[in-house]
DNA sequence: CGGGCACTTGAGGTGCGTCAAGGATTGTGG
DNA sequence: CCACAATCCTTGACGCACCTCAAGTGCCCG
């Protein structure tokens, strides 16, 4: 099951341009992914950095989502309620008009949410499974520039279009709000806009982390520092790093990481072999030498 | 006067790494750039995109600033009063109180005005000048995360230390307030607050967009695209883009993109050969195919 | 069991980094 | 006014990290 995702943006094919990397052509397919299997279920959450989810006080469970998975979705049943946007609202009253506001929206693995250019009438935040939020060039050439994990917040830019494209990487559930509506809760809920606030400078500081790494690691050190902002976010959720699971494809990783497929499978291998990593299959690391990888990263 | 910028961030030597790209060793120095000079001074201001300032409503001067050179600075001869943050106070008393707070401080090119890991006290607005973001790797990496210009905010990540270093690019004028004190008036005043966030999320959007340039684009792509950046930027304060000023230097420009000095320095040459682009001097751009940069730089 | 897809691995090419040298500009001090 | 030192920029030769192309494996699912 930790093959949970797939690919289905779409590559535009290019007639002769002369010295751009690679464009890739790739299917586009859906592919419902079942939910549920074994109980490292858990990592489908796993990720940090850019990789945007609620972090800490993740009271109780022990990063296994007992949900509702019925597609029956209520605000008090929420998994993400606690810390999410939601959480702003703590009279009862104010609750209740922010969530007679809300709409709730199941995706399919591969589904989009919404494209760059789109008309930004939406906001959501992620209530369960992952979001991959990219960019494209117009030969195809793609970008991730974060994934979304239960808890985070999706459209903050308060535009007229959205300015990236968002897709599930794995089924998810969003809660949906018009943007309008949105900004007339600002009005009697200040704090609603600090929340946001908040989350912009942590995106804007994860961001710029992630400048460093696109514009002056490595292979090997971008790697690492992916690796690790996948441990971190387990730890975050008090959850343990090992085994870390790996939930996105290799191309995901790649386009996340400004590499190539290839590149990014022969790291997994030197790291591998070089007894840093241990693996079970593709997306299931057993074992991780982290201080090796914190040595691999160059953190700081 | 174009030079009018040079480097002082420290780089650490790193004895014996093995596989990480040049660790340049750099000189520590400041140096006083004299201001003035003839009119395409206008220049300093010349970024966009990533670099960010004011956009738009530039009314009147065309560019060229007539501020006081002096030193003595007041809010009420502000320069970027009219479309800084401080426009958000309309009243009198509002912005009296705003008033009080700010200290006024002044940068020669080359000085920090902090550093990564400094506690965040305070934060700024710049006013005259430019300011360069960065972060660096331990073993001296540098990865430029953006340019500030007049109108800009400095200092938004409300988190406990900043997460980069800033420095001046030119002698520079910046509006300092305490940390403390601004969060004071988000009480009273939530329309500032609703101004941060706006500029967060501009940021916000800039960021992305690099991240595409330094993960997918080529080293033409980047320049070309920088190019556009710093055309935008004067188109968006009614300036004309040409003569179009470079006022960085080919290292910072190399550490905003992802490459090298000599990288930078041979895609300028290129282009210039191949008639995209006519120099007077390395920092000043006297004609330029706009409509070719635009096919160069992929954008989209 | 067969087709599709993700992943891996190898062989070879290349864009850009590295190393090195030289030119242009600016500021400094004699 | 002229060495000069210090930067910044440019250009060439070369190398390598990563990309490209291609073939093969394993897994999943119909």
């Amino acid at each position: 099951m930790l093959y949970a995702n797939n690919t289905t943006y779409k590559r535009h094919h290019n007639a002769g341009s002369s010295d751009v990397p690679r464009k890739p052509s790739t299917s586009t397919k859906h592919q419902h992914t079942p939910m549920g299997g074994q109980d490292n279920d858990t990592a489908r959450k796993g990720v940090g950095g850019l990789l945007h989810g609620a972090h800490g006080h993740y009271a109780g469970d022990d990063g296994r989502a007992a949900r509702p998975k019925n597609g029956h979705h209520e605000c008090d049943q929420c998994a993400v309620r606690q810390y999410a946007l939601c959480s702003v609202f703590k009279s009862q009253e104010g609750f209740a008009r922010f969530e007679s506001l809300v709409r709730h929206k199941h995706l399919h693995a591969g589904q989009s949410v919404f494209e760059e250019g789109d008309p930004s009438e939406y906001v959501y935040n992620v209530s369960e499974g992952a979001i991959r939020l990219y960019k494209l060039l117009p030969d195809g050439r793609r970008q991730i520039t974060g994934f979304l994990l239960p808890g985070a917040f999706l459209g903050l830019a308060l535009r007229e279009t959205y300015s990236y494209g968002a897709e599930a990487v794995t089924d998810s559930h969003l809660c949906q709000f018009r943007t309008s509506e949105l900004k007339q809760l600002f009005l009697d809920f200040p704090e609603l806009r600090q929340r946001l606030y908040e989350m912009a400078n942590d995106e804007l500081a994860a961001a710029q982390e992630q400048m460093l790494l696109l514009g002056r690691k490595t292979a090997k050190e971008k790697i690492a520092s992916f690796l690790l902002q996948l441990a971190d976010h387990a730890l975050n959720q008090n959850r343990d790093p090992l085994p870390l699971a790996v939930p996105m494809t290799r191309e995901d990783i790649a386009d996340y990481l400004g590499l190539t497929v290839e590149t990014v499978s022969r790291v997994f291998s030197r790291l591998r072999k070089s007894g840093v990593l241990t693996f079970s299959g593709p997306s299931l690391i057993v074992d991780a030498d982290f201080d090796a990888l914190e040595d691999l990263a160059e953190e700081g």
